[in-house]
DNA sequence: GCCAACGTTGGC
DNA sequence: GCCAACGTTGGC
């Protein structure tokens, strides 16, 4: 039995949002060109957990939760000419960028704010508070993720 | 619009 | 390898 961990997976509601995820059930994670991102992808289990957060949007934070359902995936776009994810330096033989999949599991009655994260996490306990944090995937640790959970739940 | 906090690129 | 210039993310 592999060990599951826990993620967050920023995305922009105007691009992609929680209820996009709900509607389309399971989606590709695409368009990841950090590779601190990638690799972080790359880390995953079948199975993880990852927390869907608003970026970009009044107010940021935490709207749901969704499932790795597959990963490994070649990300189709770097190959793309017509994508903003295209990338010329990437070869077919060995891809540069890949992705998971991701199954929607619920979206949470209430926003859980990057505002109230910040005044309970410091940003060694939860990355995403650090100021200036521009990583879009990132590892939770497993304890604060149980505490956001059961907070989640009493909404 | 501003700016912090990086990441990337390219000259040397 | 160093570093300046530039680009991007994303909160505010």
């Amino acid at each position: 039995m592999t060990e599951i961990n826990y993620w967050l997976m920023k995305s922009e509601p105007d691009v992609y949002s929680i209820k996009d995820l709900r509607n389309e059930v399971n989606t590709l994670w695409d368009g990841i060109r950090n590779y601190q991102a990638r690799n972080f992808m790359r880390s995953m289990n079948i199975g993880d957990k990852a927390f869907f957060y608003h970026s970009n949007t009044k107010p940021p934070g935490i709207v749901g939760l969704m499932e790795i359902i597959e990963k490994n995936l070649i990300d189709p776009f770097q190959f793309d000419e017509n994508s903003k994810y295209f990338d010329p330096n990437s070869n077919k033989n060995n891809p540069r960028w890949d992705c998971v999949r991701t199954k929607y599991i619920c979206e949470f009655k209430n926003i859980l704010t990057l505002k109230e994260l910040s005044e309970t996490y410091t940003a060694e306990e939860l990355t995403l508070v650090r100021k200036g944090n521009r990583l879009s995937i990132m590892p939770i640790n497993k304890n604060i993720a149980k505490e956001l959970l059961s907070k989640l739940e009493k909404f």
